[in-house]
DNA sequence: TTGAAAGCGCTAACAT
DNA sequence: ATGTTAGCGCTTTCAA
């Protein structure tokens, strides 16, 4: 094993120079077919794979994307753990990054500087931010050389960076709008945080708008802050509700774990669902369609979402194109047996 | 941003040479303190950041522990999609590399032939297996002299490499206990591969072990297997129960997806849990309490397992020792509601 | 204690 | 078409 064959051992084998060697792994135009075939015979034959550190170090291109997420608590944890949606993801972009010879580095950052620190040393090729990070984190971002993509953040970084979205006010609408064609007049919604998530913004957006579209005005009591996406705080959030008794008959949470946490508390609270309470989530995980009862979801396909991020970014190291992407994807209800009409 | 700052440029402006700058930086005792204070001086004013991409190549050392994920279809969907498991592992085993200094890389590998080559071509420190490969896999894997811990193999690897295991044989046991203990004689076992997963068999000897004690045989109908770990299969599995009558009262599932995904189906077929049919995951996936009703499960520490995994890699690139280390952590059984005293 | 210089393995400009 | 050579940025041996 430790007898690593270099370019050289391979140039001397064939009886040509170190650069000939280079010139035809690296597809130029500079050698005649004849030597080009004892090149690669001798590759083949020694087993040759170039050092990729030493071809980063050349080519000042590593080949590397780095992933980033949004560090909590010093951990990755709560964010992976709790939200499936990302290991969905990362599928995705793993996949595509195989095809592209780029390899995946997956990190979390929440300090700017030591975050642009890392990205310097480590030379990575691009970048893909998952989440919503710091603010300071954007600002710094944008001295970066370094092509960045970013996934679910809007407007305020549209200038600076490229970014890929699900259509979230589209989403919110025909959530609520499914609401409201069952008969249900009082119809909540659950943020993770209305004022820090764009996204949250977005859906409820949409929501407004399809309450609105109905005549009818948005409702301070009807509104719920999370904090987070957790299964945990949509428990909590329900075993609240019990406590507080309210003419809402229906629920369009902000995301798939949050509607199974509130729809766990409410069932154990002795509510039926969907005939005390209908709820309607957000993502559609794999285990939103094995919940009891299954759950109403906007569906946005997590997988593919990835693929785009991955496309996007790996275009955007290769192209050199200033010109920045902002893919929004499309997202469908898909309606399973969290909601019901009003009786 | 472009304007890179290299040793060099640190050496000349404090007026020494570039290696007594590496000397400080790698803390290699040969520079008076004097010049020690004026070189660290000039990195700070200067915002000097090692490249790492030079310093893995001349040290030999690139500071990046690669995880690799069985492949599935070309792609990790699966086992990263229907298995939250691993995702609550990455994050504790990004939690200690990255206080280690070392970055983490996440890759597929099936074809042990690529597997190698890209190894060597990142030249990565050490590797993290999860999960069950190709037997070809480890054997081409013995010939590498980088550090390999494996998670959740069994025996027939142990001489050759690291790793780390839960104790897989006393979780069937001690929920097949419990199922016993409660009253139940038909106890069903449902597997992802009894023949191909060391995993399984571990715990199916102990749901053995726990019949035989109690003075009972396994029988060949109570046996399933689902091919994998989704909570589709799973589902299947309840429909095919539905579809046979049989005189069980109870099921052992060997994850918590599988097991959520037979309840599900179950509950559909008009079946009640625990009421007609008790069941016991393994593992306590984060949405195992949130399920309808709450599943009773054996719990095995996954984030905990991770932070195991990538200690023992770090200690293993590190010190150099020979000694394979073999960590076999502790499962607890987690009693919920889908598990009931039979009627 | 300090520094010059020879690598690490590859690429690319330049010369032949 | 092919080879020479000077880097890429850092480490480390060796000499001063």
């Amino acid at each position: 094993m430790g007898e690593k064959v270099t370019i050289r051992d391979v140039a001397k084998y064939a009886g040509v120079s170190p650069a000939a060697v280079s010139y035809v792994l690296n597809g130029v135009n500079k050698v005649s077919d004849e030597t080009k075939q004892r090149i690669l015979k001798a590759v083949k034959e020694l087993n040759y794979e170039p050092n990729l550190t030493a071809v980063s170090l050349s080519k000042k291109k590593s080949n590397i994307i780095a992933v980033m997420f949004p560090l909590i608590n010093d951990s990755l944890a709560t964010i992976f753990k709790d939200n499936h949606y990302y290991s969905e993801m990362i599928s995705g972009i793993e996949y595509v990054m195989r095809k592209h010879g780029y390899d995946l580095l997956i990190s979390g950052a929440n300090n700017p500087t030591e975050c642009m620190k890392w990205i310097q040393k480590r030379n990575v090729d691009g970048l893909l931010f998952l989440g919503v990070f710091p603010n300071r984190l954007y600002k710094e971002m944008k001295a970066l050389s370094t092509p960045v993509v970013l996934v679910d953040t809007y407007e305020k970084y549209e200038r600076d960076f490229h970014h890929i979205t699900v259509n979230d006010e589209n989403g919110g609408y025909i959530a609520t709008k499914h609401l409201l064609d069952l008969g249900h007049h009082a119809i909540g919604f659950v943020a993770h945080h209305l004022t820090d998530s764009p996204i949250d913004k977005k859906r409820f957006s949409g929501y407004e708008r399809a309450l609105r579209e109905a005549g009818m005005q948005t409702c301070k009591e009807h509104i719920f802050e999370a904090q987070d996406s957790s299964f945990e705080n949509g428990y909590k959030l329900g075993k609240e509700l019990l406590r507080h008794p309210t003419r809402m008959t229906a629920l369009f949470a902000s995301s798939d774990t949050l509607a199974l946490g509130i729809m766990k508390a409410l069932q154990e609270g002795g509510k039926r669902i969907p005939d005390d309470y209908s709820i309607v989530g957000f993502d559609d995980l794999t285990f939103s369609s094995y919940s009891s009862p299954s759950l109403t979801t906007v569906r946005q396909d997590v997988f593919n979402k990835g693929v785009v991020a991955a496309t996007a970014i790996i275009q955007a190291i290769e192209s050199h194109a200033t010109t920045l992407q902002h893919i929004n994807l499309s997202v469908e209800l898909i309606v399973r047996n969290s909601t019901a009409e009003k009786k």
